[in-house]
DNA sequence: CTTAATCCCTATTGACTAGATAGAGATTTG
DNA sequence: CAAATCTCTATCTAGTCAATAGGGATTAAG
C-alpha cells in the first residue's frame, strides 16, 4: 500500500498538472483544494523540491510549480520520493540496492527471483504512467 | 517492501516444498534450517494454518505440512496472509476492496488507474509463482 | 494412564514509522 | 518597511513490526 504522504503528492503534482501554467501556486491553494493538511502538505513539497520534482519561489506571491514538464515526471519518481524503492525487496532495487540481510546466495534464491519479476511488471507500469496523460484524462473525463 | 514476516514464511514454506513428503515436520526444524526465531515463526504459521496453507498435526510427533499441493500455493497467496493485499491502493484491491477515505469519484479519479495497472501486473506475476516451481529451481540450481 | 513432546493462544516489550502540528526563521515583493 | 510566502527543526500520538514469554490444550508413545 501507498502512504498517505504518496497520496497527497500525487494529487498535488496533479493539480499542478492540471492547471497547466507556469506561475507558481501557494501552498495554502493547494492544500485547500485537494483537502490535505496545509503543514503536512508544506513537509511532501519540500521533500519534491529536493529531487527536482517541483520548483519553489519564495517571498510574497511565492509558490510552487513543477520542476519541469509534466510528461517527464511519472507516478514512479513520485512514488520513489514518499514511499522509497518500489521493489519488494532491496536484493532487487534498481534504485537503491542492498543485499538482503540473511541471504546465503543471491543467484540461487528462488525468493530473489520471484520478486525481481514483480519488480519489473509493477517498475514498467508505473514509470509510465506521468503527470502530463493522467491530467489529460482528467480532462477528457469532464473533471476539470 | 515486504515483511521480515513474509520472507520468513517464503522460506518456511519453501523448505517444507522441497523436502516433498508428506510427514509432519516440526516447528523447531524449519526454525533451525532456516535460521528463524522459534517463536516468531510459530506464529507465522499459525496464521498460515487459518487460511489453509499449511495444516497442523499436535500432540507428539506432530508439525507441520503443506495444506495443498505445493503447485498450488502461489507467492501471492502467502504475501495476502502476512503483508495483507498486493495493490497500492484499497480501491484497487480485489481480495480486500475498500473505498479511498477521501476519494471524490473513484470512476474518474487518475491516481487509481495507474495503481489499477500496476496491481494487475504484479498480481500477475506473484500469482504465477508457486512454491513446486521455486522448489523445483532450487534444485536445479544445486541448493538442495 | 502417565508423560513428554508437540501445537495453540494471549500478552507484552522495544524500536521504529506515519501522520500531523507548532513555531520561529529566511526571503522576496509591493 | 511590512506582509506574504517558503524553510527548517522539533515534537506528539498512535500504530505497526519484530520478537519474546509463559503458559494451556492435545496427542502419541511408553
Amino acid at each position: 500500500m501507498i502512504s498517505q504522504k504518496a497520496r497527497y503528492a500525487l494529487r498535488a503534482l496533479l493539480f499542478l498538472a492540471a492547471r497547466g501554467e507556469d506561475t507558481p501556486v501557494q501552498i495554502s491553494e493547494i492544500a485547500e483544494s485537494e483537502r490535505i493538511p496545509r503543514k503536512f502538505l508544506e513537509a511532501i513539497l519540500l521533500e519534491l523540491k529536493k529531487t527536482g520534482i517541483v520548483r519553489s519561489h519564495r517571498g510574497r506571491s511565492g509558490g510552487y510549480s513543477l520542476g519541469r514538464p509534466a510528461k517527464d515526471i511519472s507516478f514512479a519518481d513520485v512514488l520513489r520520493v514518499t514511499d522509497g524503492p518500489l521493489a519488494l525487496s532491496p536484493c532487487v532495487s534498481v534504485m537503491a540496492y542492498r543485499k538482503c540481510d540473511d541471504c546465503f546466495d543471491e543467484a540461487v534464491c528462488a525468493i530473489r527471483k520471484a520478486l525481481l519479476a514483480a519488480r519489473d511488471a509493477t517498475a514498467q507500469i508505473l514509470e509510465s504512467r506521468n503527470l502530463a496523460a493522467a491530467a489529460a484524462q482528467l480532462r477528457r473525463s469532464g473533471a476539470l
